[in-house]
DNA sequence: AAAACGGGGGC
DNA sequence: GCCCCAGTTTT
Protein backbone atom coordinates (compact mmCIF):
# COMPACT_ATOMS: atom_id res chain seq x y z
CA UNK A 1 0.00 0.00 0.00
CA UNK A 2 2.54 2.30 1.03
CA UNK A 3 5.68 3.54 -0.78
CA UNK A 4 6.94 1.22 -3.84
CA UNK A 5 7.92 1.87 -7.43
CA UNK A 6 4.50 -0.01 -8.41
CA UNK A 7 2.51 2.08 -6.52
CA UNK A 8 4.53 5.46 -7.02
CA UNK A 9 4.13 4.97 -10.39
CA UNK A 10 0.27 4.21 -10.26
CA UNK A 11 -0.24 6.94 -8.26
CA UNK A 12 -1.63 9.85 -10.42
CA UNK A 13 -3.91 7.43 -12.33
CA UNK A 14 -5.22 6.34 -9.03
CA UNK A 15 -5.77 9.95 -7.58
CA UNK A 16 -7.48 10.33 -11.07
CA UNK A 17 -9.73 7.91 -11.08
CA UNK A 18 -10.36 7.92 -7.23
CA UNK A 19 -11.27 11.93 -7.24
CA UNK A 20 -13.58 10.91 -10.54
CA UNK A 21 -15.19 8.38 -8.37
CA UNK A 22 -16.09 11.13 -5.70
CA UNK A 23 -18.08 13.47 -6.78
CA UNK A 24 -20.91 13.78 -4.62
CA UNK A 25 -19.71 11.42 -2.47
CA UNK A 26 -18.82 11.23 1.44
CA UNK A 27 -15.28 10.78 1.63
CA UNK A 28 -15.25 7.20 3.58
CA UNK A 29 -17.48 5.85 0.82
CA UNK A 30 -15.13 7.03 -1.85
CA UNK A 31 -11.80 5.92 -0.14
CA UNK A 32 -13.44 2.09 0.54
CA UNK A 33 -14.96 1.48 -2.45
CA UNK A 34 -12.06 2.38 -4.79
CA UNK A 35 -9.23 0.66 -2.87
CA UNK A 36 -11.97 -2.46 -4.13
CA UNK A 37 -11.82 -1.13 -7.77
CA UNK A 38 -7.80 -0.87 -7.58
CA UNK A 39 -7.35 -3.95 -5.72
CA UNK A 40 -8.86 -5.51 -8.35
CA UNK A 41 -7.73 -3.49 -11.68
CA UNK A 42 -4.27 -1.99 -10.10
CA UNK A 43 -3.26 -0.18 -13.59
CA UNK A 44 -5.05 1.79 -16.62
CA UNK A 45 -4.58 -0.87 -18.67
CA UNK A 46 -6.86 -3.68 -16.49
CA UNK A 47 -9.30 -0.83 -15.61
CA UNK A 48 -9.45 -0.20 -19.50
CA UNK A 49 -10.13 -3.88 -20.08
CA UNK A 50 -12.61 -4.62 -17.54
CA UNK A 51 -16.05 -5.68 -18.40
CA UNK A 52 -18.53 -2.71 -17.55
CA UNK A 53 -20.71 -4.60 -15.58
CA UNK A 54 -17.93 -5.92 -13.47
CA UNK A 55 -17.06 -2.18 -13.15
CA UNK A 56 -20.82 -0.95 -11.73
CA UNK A 57 -21.00 -4.14 -9.71
CA UNK A 58 -17.99 -2.91 -7.62
CA UNK A 59 -19.09 0.73 -7.88
CA UNK A 60 -22.80 0.06 -7.23
CA UNK A 61 -22.20 1.59 -3.48
CA UNK A 62 -20.90 4.67 -4.63
CA UNK A 63 -23.88 6.04 -6.40
CA UNK A 64 -24.50 7.25 -10.14
CA UNK A 65 -22.84 3.93 -10.50
CA UNK A 66 -23.74 3.77 -14.37
CA UNK A 67 -22.06 6.59 -15.40
CA UNK A 68 -18.66 6.56 -13.23
CA UNK A 69 -18.24 3.18 -14.57
CA UNK A 70 -17.92 4.68 -17.86
CA UNK A 71 -16.42 7.70 -17.00
CA UNK A 72 -13.89 5.44 -15.01
CA UNK A 73 -13.01 2.89 -18.02
CA UNK A 74 -13.36 5.43 -20.84
CA UNK A 75 -10.62 7.33 -18.93
CA UNK A 76 -8.29 4.33 -17.96
CA UNK A 77 -7.92 3.84 -22.12
CA UNK A 78 -6.99 7.32 -22.76
CA UNK A 79 -4.55 7.37 -19.99
CA UNK A 80 -3.08 4.13 -20.95
CA UNK A 81 -2.31 5.95 -24.51
CA UNK A 82 -1.56 9.88 -22.80
CA UNK A 83 -0.60 9.22 -19.29
CA UNK A 84 -1.88 11.88 -16.94
CA UNK A 85 -2.03 15.70 -18.21
CA UNK A 86 -0.72 18.43 -16.16
CA UNK A 87 -2.74 20.70 -17.07
CA UNK A 88 -6.06 21.61 -16.76
CA UNK A 89 -7.65 21.76 -20.00
CA UNK A 90 -5.54 18.49 -21.00
CA UNK A 91 -7.42 17.02 -17.69
CA UNK A 92 -10.59 18.10 -18.43
CA UNK A 93 -10.96 16.12 -21.57
CA UNK A 94 -11.63 12.94 -19.79
CA UNK A 95 -14.84 12.10 -19.37
CA UNK A 96 -15.86 12.76 -15.74
CA UNK A 97 -13.17 15.59 -15.14
CA UNK A 98 -14.99 19.01 -14.77
CA UNK A 99 -12.65 21.95 -13.43
CA UNK A 100 -13.16 20.80 -9.55
CA UNK A 101 -11.55 17.04 -10.03
CA UNK A 102 -8.84 18.20 -12.32
CA UNK A 103 -7.84 21.00 -9.97
CA UNK A 104 -7.68 18.18 -7.49
CA UNK A 105 -5.36 16.11 -9.64
CA UNK A 106 -3.11 19.25 -10.15
CA UNK A 107 -2.74 19.54 -6.66
CA UNK A 108 -3.11 16.07 -5.13
CA UNK A 109 -1.29 14.03 -8.12
CA UNK A 110 1.01 16.47 -9.21
CA UNK A 111 2.07 18.82 -6.07
CA UNK A 112 0.87 21.72 -8.75
CA UNK A 113 -0.79 24.67 -6.71
CA UNK A 114 -4.56 25.36 -7.45
CA UNK A 115 -7.36 25.75 -5.78
CA UNK A 116 -9.96 23.16 -6.50
CA UNK A 117 -13.23 24.91 -5.85
CA UNK A 118 -16.24 23.08 -4.73
CA UNK A 119 -19.81 23.76 -3.45
CA UNK A 120 -18.25 23.95 0.44
CA UNK A 121 -15.54 26.89 -0.89
CA UNK A 122 -17.91 28.25 -3.31
CA UNK A 123 -20.80 28.20 -0.65
CA UNK A 124 -18.47 29.65 2.01
CA UNK A 125 -16.14 32.28 -0.16
CA UNK A 126 -19.91 33.99 -0.96
CA UNK A 127 -21.46 33.93 2.44
CA UNK A 128 -18.17 35.15 4.53
CA UNK A 129 -18.43 37.97 1.29
CA UNK A 130 -14.91 37.39 0.47
CA UNK A 131 -16.47 37.18 -3.01
CA UNK A 132 -19.58 37.76 -4.81
CA UNK A 133 -20.02 35.15 -7.48
CA UNK A 134 -22.45 33.01 -9.69
CA UNK A 135 -19.94 29.97 -10.08
CA UNK A 136 -17.57 28.10 -9.00
CA UNK A 137 -14.86 29.11 -11.56
CA UNK A 138 -15.52 32.29 -10.85
CA UNK A 139 -15.10 32.35 -7.54
CA UNK A 140 -11.83 30.58 -8.45
CA UNK A 141 -10.50 32.93 -10.33
CA UNK A 142 -11.31 35.25 -7.73
CA UNK A 143 -9.71 33.64 -5.02
CA UNK A 144 -6.59 32.44 -6.63
CA UNK A 145 -6.23 36.79 -6.48
CA UNK A 146 -7.55 37.20 -3.21
CA UNK A 147 -5.51 34.82 -1.50
CA UNK A 148 -1.47 34.40 -0.90
CA UNK A 149 -0.13 31.37 -2.90
CA UNK A 150 1.07 29.86 0.55
CA UNK A 151 -2.69 29.33 2.20
CA UNK A 152 -4.20 28.19 -0.92
CA UNK A 153 -4.25 24.37 0.58
CA UNK A 154 -5.00 25.92 4.30
CA UNK A 155 -7.77 28.00 3.02
CA UNK A 156 -9.49 25.56 0.38
CA UNK A 157 -9.17 22.92 2.81
CA UNK A 158 -10.59 25.21 5.80
CA UNK A 159 -13.37 26.05 3.86
CA UNK A 160 -14.74 22.77 3.43
CA UNK A 161 -14.11 21.38 6.45
CA UNK A 162 -16.35 24.37 8.31
CA UNK A 163 -18.83 24.03 5.49
CA UNK A 164 -19.49 19.96 5.97
CA UNK A 165 -19.72 20.95 9.97
CA UNK A 166 -20.63 23.66 10.60
CA UNK A 167 -21.80 26.14 7.63
CA UNK A 168 -23.64 23.40 5.95
CA UNK A 169 -25.46 24.69 2.76
CA UNK A 170 -29.27 25.03 4.13
CA UNK A 171 -29.07 24.91 7.74
CA UNK A 172 -26.02 26.92 8.94
CA UNK A 173 -25.06 25.88 12.55
CA UNK A 174 -24.65 29.55 13.21
CA UNK A 175 -25.00 28.88 17.09
CA UNK A 176 -21.54 26.96 16.89
CA UNK A 177 -19.85 28.87 14.27
CA UNK A 178 -16.89 30.83 16.07
CA UNK A 179 -16.92 33.76 13.09
CA UNK A 180 -18.99 36.43 14.13
CA UNK A 181 -17.90 39.72 11.98
CA UNK A 182 -17.91 39.64 8.36
CA UNK A 183 -20.46 36.55 7.92
CA UNK A 184 -23.03 38.06 5.61
CA UNK A 185 -25.43 35.51 6.18
CA UNK A 186 -25.10 35.53 9.92
CA UNK A 187 -28.69 34.86 11.54
CA UNK A 188 -29.85 34.39 8.19
CA UNK A 189 -33.42 31.95 8.31
CA UNK A 190 -32.35 28.50 7.10
CA UNK A 191 -34.55 28.46 3.78
CA UNK A 192 -32.08 31.55 2.53
CA UNK A 193 -29.45 30.94 0.36
C1' DA B 1 -31.00 27.48 -16.11
C1' DA B 2 -32.62 23.04 -14.92
C1' DA B 3 -32.57 18.10 -14.95
C1' DA B 4 -30.32 13.71 -14.60
C1' DC B 5 -27.45 10.63 -12.28
C1' DG B 6 -28.06 7.35 -6.99
C1' DG B 7 -26.82 4.37 -3.17
C1' DG B 8 -25.83 5.15 1.55
C1' DG B 9 -24.92 7.49 6.05
C1' DG B 10 -26.64 10.56 9.74
C1' DC B 11 -30.28 12.24 12.62
C1' DG C 1 -38.47 10.74 6.16
C1' DC C 2 -35.49 14.37 4.93
C1' DC C 3 -30.85 16.15 4.18
C1' DC C 4 -26.51 15.68 2.24
C1' DC C 5 -22.42 13.64 0.04
C1' DA C 6 -14.75 17.92 -1.96
C1' DG C 7 -19.62 17.37 -9.46
C1' DT C 8 -20.18 16.66 -14.29
C1' DT C 9 -22.82 16.17 -18.26
C1' DT C 10 -26.85 16.62 -20.89
C1' DT C 11 -31.15 18.85 -22.01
Amino acid sequence: MLGGWQARRERPYRVLIGTILSARTRDETTDRISALLFKRYPTPRALARAGRREVERILKPIGFYRTKAKYVTETAAMVEKLGVPRTIEGLMEFPGVGRKVANCVLVYAHGQEAIPVDTHVHRLSNRLGWVRTKTPEQTERALVRLVPRRLWPLVNEAFVAHGKKTCRPRGPKCAECPVERGCRKRGVRPAAR
